[in-house]
DNA sequence: CTAAGACCTGACACTGACGTCAGAGGCAAG
DNA sequence: CTTGCCTCTGACGTCAGTGTCAGGTCTTAG
């Protein structure tokens, strides 16, 4: 398929696909004429690369993990390995930050809400 | 206190202080040399300001909630409670999306190290 | 064949929360 | 008084993922 296909079957812009490929994060076979070609395997590929960004993941972060992606079975994903245990740990800490954030948040709507219970009886 | 304290105090740095100020989210009496001054109070909003921000939201949204902050008890805060309460939730769903990633990143670390396992029995 | 629409590269714009630097003034201790 | 540190304003730099535009080529339906 073309990239505009695979732009809409994975959500994403044309735009984002091609800066995917700049950043090493996707490949496609060239036609003759130049255009990229991809397989339907990529659209997978594509969404998960939009949850790592999601994740906060930067690209360069995402291109140093791809190996146990890619070739799970290599010994040479050494680095990629414990990048990717960094990162499950540094999300699991970012999840803590956005749970106590939101219990701040939900005590102000609480405060709020009982002063507005007083104000406007109905 | 001056800005370097508060700063030290609130873990950021005098510029984030200043820019905060720049976008409305602190306010500080200045000494007649132009110098600001802070009361002990003021280390806990920044500790807020910066939970905020760790969570996802920009100065323009702390800005629109901070009335349900200052005076909760004030009606005219209608928009910055719908705006707290919004927040809240594209939080819990940034959650969600944390805890896919995670169970992304935990699948990817399990097969990577059942390979492992059989590569490299000890 | 032709027109419309998809695609190409390259480049600049943007956003937002700061870092950083320059040049100048403030303030407490010795 | 001076030395050294803190503070001031203003301005430009940064990073990263994307939007967007320009000028040109490809492909495909009719």
């Amino acid at each position: 398929m073309r990239i505009g296909e695979l732009a809409s079957q994975a959500g994403v812009s044309v735009r984002s696909l091609r800066y995917y490929e700049e950043q090493g994060l996707l490949t496609s076979t060239r036609s003759p004429s130049g255009q990229r070609h991809y397989t339907d395997d990529e659209v997978e590929r594509v969404r998960l690369i939009q949850c790592l960004y999601a994740a906060g993941l930067s690209s360069r972060t995402i291109v140093e993990v791809l190996p146990c992606v890619d070739s799970p079975s290599e010994r040479n994903s050494d680095e990629a390995f414990e990048r990717l245990v960094q990162e499950r740990d540094r999300i699991s800490r970012h999840i803590d930050e956005l749970l106590r954030a939101r219990d701040a948040l939900d005590l102000l709507i609480d405060v709020n809400r009982a002063h507005r219970a007083q104000l406007t009886p109905r």
